[in-house]
DNA sequence: TCGCTTTTGATATTTTTTTATCGATTATTA
DNA sequence: TAATAATCGATAAAAAAATATCAAAAGCGA
């Protein structure tokens, strides 16, 4: 590739989509980087410096970026062309939650299923079935899922991250407040939603 | 203060927090720094590094840290041992997962309530309260809420996090794919879900 | 057209974070 | 008790990321 991008840039890509596409909603066709950062609370240099890494269309002096441009770059990058396939693991509260939300689909990611042990949430939630958690095997093949969203209990997590990676599925974000172990070549995430609140509860005494 | 502690460790500490509990549930006294790593996701040169930023007792050669002792340590340094009030703005699916969601106990965060526009969730879950939005100023007092979690839907993101500050709530943790402007001295976290996931499908990719 | 303002992109600098190395200390075992 | 293995803490080096500076290009108004 011709200039690699740093990792903390990479992070970061997905907020500055976010907010792109807000400003493109207001009909808004060029931004400047001093916009983006007061928006985004970075400062506008390194806003440059992240953008000059994806941007095909250098920035117009005077005006600033294309917005329309920069989205289109950034989803090339971060591969939102493509439709990827999501399954939900665990239908419980969460779960559910995850099922309904339709922010998901702006970044070209499709919750198609979900998959439960108990009988009693098997059935089908807003539109989308829920399935006993055995015919994931069967599910993820036929509807080519790629990556699963884990929110079943501490108890379960291991158990179930197991039957997602045999039926195939190869990244995972994990709700569960619990490490679980993982064969190389599978990807998982943890999004402690505690340890977020906490963060937040602890950044109450720090500067930043 | 005596050594200020990296940003980027900080923010490993909820992390180290989980598994330390994990492994004293599981009546393990001592663990090695390079257990935790492996563990983690970590090197064991990071883990010593990052504890011995905080642990009152240095870790012995040839068995390790006392479990016990650093959960302490963590806890102490980042708050938790005081109790914290939370409350929830927005009762929609993701809002009542929330005000159910019992991880937050652990880290000394009581989610005591939960406020809603809409009449139709008005009420209580879980044996918790949902109030009316406009009452959000009486409770706040009342129960001493110090931190709220922003669930409403995009359209009504700013206007909720003006009432929450105005009736006091100093952090605010936001689920809300939109950036709101906050006064100085409020801190606000975004917790973009549909970024999460999208970084793992993008980091499917990578070579992390 | 001309000067002024805005805004970029490149380079350089500083800060932060990660990783490596190694002697010293403690447990373990024979 | 003595040798061996495990583990730590401190220091140093390397890598990564954030920040500052500034000349040049593009728009804007007179």
């Amino acid at each position: 590739m011709a200039d690699a991008i740093s990792k903390a840039t990479m992070l970061r890509f997905p907020a500055y989509l976010r907010y792109l596409k807000t400003e493109a909603g207001r009909g808004n066709k060029y931004i400047s980087s001093a916009v983006i950062a007061e928006a985004m609370g970075l400062s506008a240099v390194a806003v440059r410096k992240d953008l000059a890494g994806i941007s095909s269309q250098p920035g117009k002096p005077g005006s600033g970026f294309e917005v329309s441009e920069l989205i289109a770059d950034i989803e090339r990058r971060l591969g939102f062309r493509s439709r990827t396939n999501a399954a939900v693991v665990g239908a419980g509260r969460l779960g559910r939650a995850m099922l309904a939300y339709d922010g998901f689909e702006a970044y070209g990611i499709h919750v198609v299923a979900a998959f439960d042990v108990s009988p009693v949430v098997i059935g089908a939630a807003d539109g989308k079935p829920i399935y006993p958690m055995e015919r994931i095997f069967e599910v993820v093949r036929r509807e080519d899922i790629r990556v699963g969203i884990l929110t079943v209990s501490r108890e379960n997590a291991q158990a179930a991250t197991d039957d997602m990676i045999k039926a195939g599925i190869g990244a995972i974000l994990s709700f569960v407040p619990a490490y679980v172990h993982v064969p190389d070549g599978v990807l998982i995430r943890y999004e402690d939603l505690a340890a977020s609140l906490a963060g937040v509860c602890g950044g109450l005494l720090l500067s930043e």
